[in-house]
DNA sequence: TTTATATTCGTGTGCCCACACACTTTTTTA
DNA sequence: TAAAAAAGTGTGTGGGCACACGAATATAAA
């Protein structure tokens, strides 16, 4: 199939014995065509295997696609949400002459009303589709309903709010991830070692995700090690400062020698191994996204396993869902789990050298 | 950058009081030009931060570029090879209205001279670019060197042949995959496990690969565990027939009970993984590639892990790192290692519903 | 000065599609 | 049966770029 040198509109005019004008009428449904002279635009269209061109479409239509994306701050380059931001920006100048732009806009996770403020802005500028990470579930829903109403389509990224219009939810399977963090763990420690779940949070964001997460971790130990005799515990900080995480783990280390290994369940990972390293204790780590902290803590070995769900290609993806909706009108899988990469130290160069 | 509505030739026009065609001049060396209306038309280049828009100028063009792709035939759709195919097919299904189009050839790995006669065929096409997975070392180096002579660019996918004038090789570190393979098999052995490496091939492709692979993981043992007191041992099987696997699998398991572990070089692990689960032995397996019947074995609990390679991401790649030579005469990287996947029970999911 | 040769620059057309517009033919209404 | 309305169809232009061509000017040779 599409084999012959691609078949134009003229093609079509020229087997049908009408004009383009005609073509266009009955590929469109723009105004009235006989019955006889659309069967024949039909035939044709369907013997020559007609599919318009896209470039010459795009041209001649000179219709613009504006998207805002709304993510966290990436407060420097090494923090995760940088990550989908170069995502976010590779589609999109991807799709630069098809009449793509971009406009991102950042809130900060220690302030709620900044991303109502920038919602609010974004709502200014009519979008055409808005790339979107939920992180404040309240202030979320707010916005997603007015873009509702103003009939913007929206994608979900990195996080989800489920039961809503969104055209799509890219991103990872948060409790899948939490049960197969459970099982890399579980395969560097003895039966009985103790085991210490950290949630580090930054801000007010949804702790209902976090939540999620350690679900699946212990799910993982209760389906398969039921009878386990080790202890998982878990602390919230309500921090990401070096200090105040050091500060608790002392406090916690001390009142719990037996643990042996622990989960990070965001990207702070390397604060926690860090620590491990300076106190020379050698505890079995795993945690999530290849921010740079952890490839230097996973090459030093300090870190055992990082989870990473394709943050640059989420941004990506998303991108390309809102185009493919635009031009194609077309709908993708409400949901769309990334895949969940297993790094160790002898595959993170591969991960880092592609993207 | 890139904020502005895009700039055309005729705002630079417009802006340096020429004509377009002066700017067609300048911009592509074309022609004579004056000192001074050069100089005014690249200010306004860069002024107005232009960017030719990629599609006014294919479809200015009508340029069209025929890719050929050579790969191992794939005997069903179950097989490793329709994966690279997957991609190529979809590569170039996005660049169609670019000009871009396939002829797909295949070679049989059991007979050489299908692949000599596919080859010419090729160059009796006089294709724009080849992608080539050079699986007979010989008969590809006569073949590239034809593609040289007649200035055809041609990139490498999964199988490397260094230092030949290729775009770029698009694939596995092999080394690196066997080493990764050897450190995922010791992650579920006890420290005196024996362990077999199985290299099964399937025809007359060229076996350095395999020899490249279990050296990798050789090495791993060799740098980590360096007083270990287990026996590694390899065979190979000419044939990937099951009757005769498992033939040789039984003779070799009767004299050699003290294996408890195993590595496939190919894709073939869900062979033995079938013949362990028939003879109910408890044996580690790790091999290569998510070919469906990996992937059931790996649910099952037959396989520990699977390496993949992103078959389909590779072919994807090629055809991209072609389409950009061709239009933007962007050099690549010689060397694109596609990141090896570590695949196991809980996360196979996220990859099969991926692609 | 005339003729030949360079140099410099603009116009027009095509690529493929969408769409506004104008035109012709048929049907309806008075 | 003429006039008005509706139905059906073709033409032309624009969108951004490449390029062939021709026009205009300048310079050199005869």
């Amino acid at each position: 199939m599409a084999k012959n040198k691609k078949t134009t509109i003229q093609d079509l005019a020229n087997y049908a014995n009408v004009s383009i004008g005609t073509i266009d009428r009955v590929l469109h449904n723009r105004g009235k065509v006989s019955h006889a002279k659309r069967k024949k635009v039909e035939e044709a269209i369907d013997k020559l295997d007609f599919n318009p061109n896209l470039l010459a479409r795009t041209l001649a239509l000179g219709r613009e696609f504006m998207v805002c994306s709304l993510f966290p701050e990436a407060t420097t380059s090494e923090s995760y949400w940088s990550l989908p931001k170069i995502g976010v920006d590779q589609g999109v100048e991807g799709y630069r002459d098809f009449g793509m732009e971009l406009n991102a806009y950042e809130y900060s996770l220690i302030d709620e009303s900044s991303f109502v403020k920038n919602a609010d802005a974004i709502l200014g500028k009519n979008p055409s589709g808005v790339i979107l990470a939920p992180l404040f579930e309240k202030e979320s829903l707010e916005f997603v309903s007015k873009l509702e109403e103003r009939n913007i389509p929206y994608v979900f990224i990195d996080a989800n709010i489920e039961n809503k219009k969104n055209l799509s939810y890219i991103g990872p399977d948060l409790k899948g991830s939490g049960f197969i963090a459970g099982k890399l763990l579980n395969s560097v420690l003895g039966p009985s070692d103790d085991i210490l779940i950290v949630n580090m949070v930054k801000g007010f964001e949804n702790s209902a995700h976090t939540a999620v997460v350690e679900n699946g971790f212990r799910e993982y130990f209760r389906l398969n090690e039921p009878r386990a005799k080790r202890n998982i515990n878990s602390i919230t900080i309500p921090s990401t400062t070096e200090i105040e995480v050091n500060r608790q783990l002392t406090t916690y280390y001390i009142k719990n020698p037996g643990i042996k290994g622990v989960f990070v369940s965001n990207s702070g990972a390397h604060i926690i191994s860090r620590y491990h390293a300076l106190h020379d204790l050698e505890l079995k780590v795993v945690g999530f996204d290849l921010v740079p902290g952890n490839v230097v803590e996973l090459k030093n070995g300090n870190i055992d396993y990082i989870i990473s769900q394709r943050p640059v290609f989420q941004g990506l993806t998303a991108v390309k869902v809102l185009f493919d909706f635009f031009v194609y009108k077309k709908l993708p899988h409400s949901i769309q789990y990334v895949p969940l990469d297993i790094i160790i130290k002898e595959n993170v160069d591969y991960y880092i050298n592609f993207q």
